[in-house]
DNA sequence: ACAGTTTCCCGTAAATGC
DNA sequence: TGCATTTACGGGAAACTG
């Protein structure tokens, strides 16, 4: 039978959405003497809150459920509680918690779970809890949430610091370079290379204002802000769903700034190019290629960046074969010769071209959907308190165990 | 105040989607004597519902309100019920009306309200109800609801007549052939010309198999059968959104067969193209030319059809600007020289293209949103019982008038 | 097993609230 | 008023159900 995650966003655990059916699970880590009779466990949203949280939450439906042996494992109790769904309880101690200072996707929430039962005589009380949960209306909160999420186990071992964000530490590059990569990682065969990770991180201190940890707010682009986990995201969301083949292959530079770009180029032959995405753009990639003029001056050329709807229109590689610019002879050429540094465009690409001609132009080949490798990638080294191999844990399935030892306390993953 | 229509789906009234809003408006017809009383409406959905029909729904929320008097007009009372629900009740009489006869698209139900008043010591029961309602919970209902709509206010006087689909009658050609032109007419500058009628008059019975009045599936597409219904819908949905300028311009001949489409080419120039809509896919659009080969044989030749998926990436009088072939040199060609009779390309197509350069061929110019005429169409001759100009009524608002006159009776529009 | 029907939920857009 | 957050719902797909 298949067991969903807690939130129904793969690759995204510890993000719950309001009105979204969610899944969780408790184990009892010990067996106990005697299991004849009935353990109920009952769990509770937001069942203690510290102040200055403006939003509680609670599950309307039936919340208490019996615990029973798995069936697969080492005969320990277990329950999981399905089709749960979150509500917002209003007005919590007269008018909403009025400190606005945290951002929606800042504020933690937390699942508890209790159980109480007699054993020769003694009554015990179980209580766990989960990790920090962040609660989001809206997959436009995705991002945001993640990246809290993703601070908060990458800097503190604490169970359950729900004000962790009223004053979040600052991540060290290391650490930060970590997450970025392993992100990439979890999508596609590789994460960054050392290359994208320095430019990603230059990108960062200096195209957006870091005025709060996840704050950053694009400075180019003033009209309609987004934050760098925003974008960031939207790159991910790409290279997912269009780019796999193409980002497999270590042919998109990615982060490379304009300038950069420049300096790469102009030593390089005529029609050499390379890939980068759009700082403009939420979840779009673009090229540049390298032209001469007849005076011997270097010319730059960019296209408009491709986002989802033109790349689920003709894939990216096909895209690249097929680009065509009016020359001043009207013969339309292809500009784009070397992928940078110097491999010929079809030998890099080649193999990626999905129909020998490209659908928009000619009828008889039906285009064969990519071949995308999807096999699991290998973790980068693990540094804690978080590490990408434990996060994957967390993705496999998120449980939280009752430690029969900690009565009453509180104890998380290990 | 913007008056929403009662259902959301613009264009289609009388048709309710499960869990979304609607709205709806009572006005009494006459003046009372004295309002000076507050009169109220109870409105109940399903009321009495006839035996066979196997759901029936109810509005969860709270379904009185009081009249008042209309702000804009003759100061007649009315009362408007927005942000209303329906939810399925569940097992009506043991379980569920058994009678699987009917599909839910062919399934009638109604609104009822009801007030009652004193005036002068004699108590009044006001009493009416809409015209048959379709219950859908997907979108993907709506072609099938739509048509039982059509075919009901096409066929019958009849207020209220829920079993009408357990017998529904057979419409003539002229009826019938005057619905689906209307159709395009209210989405465009123009509906369906003579040509167009007899050519999807000649589809509708030759390539669906006609067993019920709507149940018509495309006999050549065994694997994913659709609905005329769909089909239909599909292609207003497509020339709604990406066709309008090239179908308002009359350039699409659009329900050709292609047998028929052999035919009027064969004798045409080479490069001779005609427009037409696919049979074999939902919401699709081809174009066929006609070649002579060098030893005098004629050629015909199609694209795959362009789904609004690509045709959003590039709009459609550009891929016909822009369509290549590699012909046997290795220059490509555009094939398409001459639309249907004898119209140079871009004497046609000229006006409509949006950017010189297509998009995705050249980087420079951003393709300016394309200029759309959406002046509304003027009615087809109104023809019994129900005419366009009547549907036009019933989208601007969908009202429900009580006669004081026909107290405790039923009245509809009028 | 299967087809008709409903539920689920992402992603965009609009509405709401502060 | 502007921004943050929630609600609405179309559309594709999965789940349900007789």
């Amino acid at each position: 039978e298949k067991q969903p995650c807690m939130p129904t966003h793969p690759q995204k655990p510890l993000i719950i959405k309001t009105g979204v059916q969610f899944t969780t699970k408790v184990r009892l880590l010990v067996k106990l003497p005697e299991v004849d009779y009935q353990l109920k466990v009952k769990t509770t949203f937001d069942k203690d809150l510290p102040p200055g949280v403006s939003r509680q939450f609670f599950i309307p439906t039936n919340n208490t459920k019996v615990m029973d042996i798995e069936d697969y494992s080492n005969g320990c109790l277990s329950v999981e509680f399905r089709h749960l769904q979150l509500k917002e309880k209003k007005y919590i101690n007269g008018t909403k918690g009025s400190e606005g200072l945290l951002s929606v996707t800042e504020e933690l929430h937390s699942l508890s779970f209790e159980a109480c039962f007699t054993l020769q005589g003694l009554t015990i009380d179980l209580e766990t809890c989960s990790l920090p949960l962040v609660v989001i209306s809206n997959v436009s909160q995705l991002p945001g949430g993640w990246a809290s999420v993703m601070w908060y186990n990458l800097l503190t071992n604490e169970p359950r610091n729900l004000a962790f964000f009223g004053n979040p530490p600052r991540a060290s590059w290391s650490q930060l370079s970590e997450v970025l990569s392993w992100q990439f990682s979890t999508l596609a065969s590789r994460g960054l290379n050392k290359e994208q990770l320095t430019m990603l991180g230059e990108k960062l201190l200096g195209m957006f204002t870091l005025d709060f940890w996840n704050n950053c707010t694009w400075e180019n682009n003033p009209g309609k802000p987004f934050s760098f986990w925003m974008w960031l995201d939207s790159i991910l969301e790409l290279i997912k769903k269009h780019l796999l083949p193409v980002w497999n292959e270590n042919y998109i530079m990615g982060f490379v700034s304009k300038e950069m770009e420049r300096t790469l180029l102009k030593d390089r032959q005529p029609g050499t190019f390379l890939l980068r995405f759009s700082e403009s753009h939420l979840g779009g990639i673009t090229f540049t290629w390298v032209e001469h003029s007849d005076n011997g001056d270097v010319k730059f050329n960019s296209v408009e960046p491709y986002t989802k709807n033109r790349l689920s229109a003709l894939p990216f590689a096909d895209i690249i074969r097929d680009y065509k610019v009016i020359s001043d002879g009207f013969v339309p050429e292809n500009p784009l010769k070397f992928l940078y540094p110097d491999i010929p465009k079809d030998e890099a690409f080649g193999r990626l071209y999905n129909s020998h001609f490209s659908p928009s132009l000619v009828s008889f080949p039906s285009c064969p959907s990519s071949k995308v490798n999807t096999s699991s990638a290998p973790c980068q080294s693990p540094e804690p308190p978080m590490t990408p191999g434990e996060f994957d844990m967390l993705n496999e399935q998120l449980c939280f165990d009752i430690d029969s030892v900690s009565l009453g306390g509180l104890n998380h993953f290990g």
